[in-house]
DNA sequence: TCTTTTTCTGACCGTATGGTCAGGTTGAGG
DNA sequence: CCTCAACCTGACCATACGGTCAGAAAAAGA
């Protein structure tokens, strides 16, 4: 399980732990500073002031600014995924479909700047991560299609086009994240935890019944979905 | 009609007709490179070449990078809100709301990148159009959700949060302009006349029913005016 | 303690950017 | 044809940026 450095050398803890925190601490404040500023507008003066590191320390650890705006997006990614897994092992419509609400929207509450991160870099033709849209992305998509196409075919759900349907999910739940500022303002200040719960109920309701599935009328506990931390 | 320079002298045809394209080259070329870049990737030089103009020529047109930004987002937020009104003088739901949604998929279809332009500002804060926000976009705001509100009362459509349904609205038409990379990647090209109908007609279909009104299963033609409904 | 490796950082560098400006060009009015 | 304001632009400037590097400091092993 140790890692060895490239004289052989086992890494004992000290360092080791020294270096994630650091790469930890550098990872969020980057988050924060390119979802705020976008790639461009972000500079590594920023990030290392807000990570309370010298500049030249960002660099010890990320070469250039693109290889740790990559590991930003890598990560978000990572969770975005995770959360797509709720949609399995679903009987059916509703509870598949409910479930990965449920996850999204946590994911844009918890992670809204990882979340932002993600939208910016798709909206600028994906320049670093082109090649998971294409790959891991299109797997998946492709295989939640059929599992609602599945539905379907045992008339669980009303007949409609899987792709768009997926497309309304992200959309309905990444909104609240990359334009949370907009809902805020309109709001009059944050959401409060009352406001995210009708968030929830809102988008399940209105989709569910969309499909020609019973919104499950009985309101279910906030669900301990794990939010999945790296 | 005709417009006086300071000494009084009217502008005939010729030089305003050329500021006036000229003005709209640099926007259109503006308003490409903001999107694909964001305003801090974006360059003046860029912009510049897009145009086919020289750079210095820009700043005669616009004094600073920011007032060119502000120009770009205020156009579009001025198509965002045109398109707001088809949802006036709608006897229900369905019209009002199914006209809302083909317009503002035609404004991401039409005008994405100015699309992406006002998600990346909202995104990071926005902080040119902060008073927009708390101006103009709240009340019309308000004013739509008191719609929704009234057709709730009339039992013309279920009862729904109607802040969540707007925000669901703009979300799910938004979608298809700043996350156009994605659904391309995923459509294996860009959408064809038949997939931006599936899109429409998707979204309609799943958020009217969702609503609980019929989504209109005979497809209508363009409607007049005045629909025989009250 | 001494040696080696990793970690850290102030100072520095080349480049690209937003913006300026002096002076040239154009075209409308007289 | 002349005048003058509007229009245009190459050359230039100060600054800020991403990135480098020599060497100090700290930790680990022996």
């Amino acid at each position: 399980m140790n890692e060895t450095t490239a004289s052989g050398r086992p890494k004992n803890g000290r360092r080791t732990a020294n270096r994630k925190a650091n790469e930890e601490t550098i990872l969020k404040a980057a988050e924060t500073v390119f979802a705020e500023a976008g790639f461009g507008g972000a500079t590594m003066q920023l990030i290392a002031d807000m990570a309370g590191l010298p500049k030249a320390n960002l660099h010890y650890y990320f070469a250039t600014k693109e290889a740790l705006y990559r590991a930003v997006v890598e990560r978000i990614f990572r969770i975005w995924l995770a959360a797509a897994n709720v949609m399995d092992d679903a009987a059916g419509p509703a509870e598949g479909i409910g479930a990965y609400i449920d996850a999204k929207l946590e994911i844009s509450r918890r992670h809204a700047n990882g979340s932002k991160v993600w939208a910016s870099e798709v909206m600028h033709g994906a320049p670093v991560i082109q090649d998971y849209l294409e790959t891991t992305l299109r797997d998946w998509t492709a295989g939640r299609a059929a599992v609602i196409r599945r539905w379907i075919a045992e008339g669980k759900m009303v007949e409609v086009n899987p792709e768009h349907l997926l497309y309304m999910l992200w959309a309905a739940t990444q909104h609240y994240a990359d334009f949370g500022h907009q809902i805020e303002v309109l709001n009059g200040g944050p959401l409060s935890e009352k406001d995210w719960a009708a968030a929830k109920a809102s988008v399940k309701e209105i989709i569910l019944r969309g499909i020609g599935v019973d919104p499950a009328p009985s309101r279910r506990e906030p669900d301990p979905l794990n939010p999945p931390e790296t």
